[in-house]
RNA sequence: GGGCCUCUAGCUCAACUGGCAGAGCAGCGGACUUUUAAUCCGUGGGUUGUGGGUUCGAGCCCCACGGGGCCCA
């Protein structure tokens, strides 16, 4: 990549540069013309900044140290007092730490070029002796400077935090400016480094599934379409790892994980992103509630290593505790007792329609059956208002087509939706292990998809072939990091994002 | 998909009832050897998201479109 001097980019015309950008250009130029390097391939760091305030955490105002050092960073102040001039540089971690130039240390032309060259936002380099100014402030002395990096375009103001728009379509912008965009992402660096630590303390394996997929499933989502030159056939990204874990289980692997990226074809708002990080965990002779257990302890282990405490303070300034045991409620039970008249899987379509009716929900025509209707009705009535973590447990057969049946209530399957802050942050099962049974299940979805329902799923001959070979019994879960970002924030999905998909302007 | 809010200088935001588009920071020129968003003097910078319309006159009112945010489905 090289861009022409005294030009910018997919501009023809320097007038039509904003001044700044010129400016920096003109600098630039300048700098190369008189034998000065812009974009020095290496500065001879000898610390990093944090490790120059470690190594001296209370000077005393005025004092020097015989401490020799070479530092980098960002210039994120300046302040010119004429013959002495203070920069602040700013590191990755936004750790801060001055720097003095006066022209008796580097002389007057190194001075001068200093207050000509370096503009804020520009990487520079300090050599120099480590002391503390009058005001007690912990700076390097500098004997040579050198600029690491030529900013061409303006650090944006500091002292404000930057647009909703900025901040999703220029995140670096956003992580140089504000803190809170910084603690983000070691949140949930340290989040997703808990998940698989607690995991392979467990005993479990971390397997990467196909992404790109002949036939997509495992979850009740419309995908994303693609297209293979070389087969010349459509494939699919995935909506879930499901299918291809339990085969790893089939295989002998039998505590196996997946922590990695979805893609669903569908809206995209403050809960909902088309591209997101899941988490699926398979247990050969678990259950429903052993991969509960499991669960519970790896939002518990999170929550510890991002924060040191269960005691989740969010973003409006509410906290709540993610710790000891979490209740569990009867979908139906709960349901029933919220709408004051009894629902059962029994219930009949019809009194379930005209329940949802009266509570002003619209059903899509495509999700007509029973148990769609049910849970839509516990949503309602329910699920919404659940705010601390909370298991749901045994929902209707209908709707999913991966789960066996309840050991001993009919109508159930054995499994848990967990909710928090009124949102589904994950889902837990016990694993349909029945060939002959989950080909009759995704006989029935594929006749609702026939009726035009784009999230239903299709029958997955590769995948029964496996669990006909004998998939022991086991428990699964599933859970979206973005969404345990957002509980353990309370921020939105875009903000837990570094990179959001953003609409191009 | 529906509703509400929003888009103005590099950044963050003002602009009364429709009447000369402004501020802070950043920039440019100058002064200053201990500043902390330094201070002081001087100074440049605008297709007000895009396209139409109403009007003597539109950043402001109307219509359409686009981007972002929030709420609902």
């Amino acid at each position: 990549m090289t861009i022409p001097v005294s030009s910018g980019p997919e501009h023809d015309d320097e007038q039509s540069l904003p001044e700044q950008y010129r400016v920096r250009l003109a600098k630039r130029d300048r700098m190369l013309a008189e034998g000065r390097e812009p974009y020095p391939v290496a500065v001879p760091i000898t610390h990093t900044i944090g490790q120059v305030r470690a190594a001296h955490p209370d000077l005393e105002p005025g004092a020097e140290t015989d401490d020799v050092v070479g530092v980098a960073g960002r210039v994120v102040h300046l302040r010119n007092t004429g013959k002495l001039c203070f920069v602040t540089l700013a590191d990755g971690a936004g750790e801060r730490l001055q720097v003095m130039l006066s022209l008796a240390e580097v002389g007057e032309e190194s001075l001068d070029s200093f207050k000509a060259d370096v503009d804020l936002g520009d990487h520079l380099f300090a050599h120099g002796k480590v002391i503390s100014s009058r005001r007690g402030e912990l700076s390097v002395f500098a004997d040579t400077w050198q600029l690491a990096a030529k900013a061409l375009r303006p650090l944006p103001t500091l002292h404000k935090e930057s647009s909703e728009e900025t901040r999703v379509r220029q995140r670096y912008l956003d992580l140089i400016a504000r803190p809170a965009a910084r603690e983000m992402v070691r949140v949930r660096s340290a989040v997703v480094r808990s998940i698989r630590s607690e995991l392979h303390e467990r005993g479990f394996l971390e397997v990467e599934t196909p992404i790109l997929q002949t036939q997509h499933g495992g979850a009740a989502a419309r995908p994303f379409v693609t297209h293979m030159n070389a087969y010349d056939i459509d494939l699919y990204m995935r909506i879930a790892p499901e299918l291809f874990l339990k085969r790893a289980v089939v295989g002998g692997i039998e505590r196996v994980f997946e922590l990695n990226r979805i893609f669903r074809n569908e809206g995209a708002d403050s809960t909902h992103s088309p591209e997101f990080a899941m988490l699926e965990a398979y247990q050969a002779y678990g259950d429903y509630m052993s991969i509960a257990n499991l669960t519970r302890e790896l939002v518990q282990a999170a929550a510890l290593a991002a924060f040191g405490t269960t005691e989740v303070t969010l973003a409006d300034g509410t906290s709540y505790d993610v710790g000891g045991e979490w209740p569990q409620l009867d979908m139906y039970t709960a349901t029933s007792e919220a709408m004051g008249m009894t629902i059962s899987p029994e219930t009949p379509l019809d009194q379930l329609m005209a329940h949802a009716d009266a509570a002003g929900l619209q059903i899509n025509p495509a999700h007509v059956i029973p148990g769609k209707v049910a849970e839509e009705l516990f949503e309602h009535h329910v699920g919404d208002h659940l705010w601390e973590p909370t298991f749901v447990m045994h929902y209707p057969v209908d709707n999913s087509p991966l789960v066996r049946a309840h050991r001993s209530r009919p109508g159930v399957v054995e499994k848990w939706d967990l909710y928090v802050r009124g949102f589904e942050l994950g889902t837990g099962y016990s694993e349909l292990v029945d060939p002959v049974v989950q080909r009759e299940r995704f006989e029935a979805q594929a006749l609702l998809a026939a009726k035009g329902d784009h999230d239903a799923m299709r029958v997955d001959e590769d995948f029964l072939e496996a669990m006909e070979h004998g998939m022991p019994p086991m428990g699964g879960m599933g859970m979206g990091l973005d969404r345990l970002l957002m509980a353990l924030t309370g921020l939105g999905i875009r903000e837990t994002i570094l990179f959001p998909l953003v609409k191009p302007r």
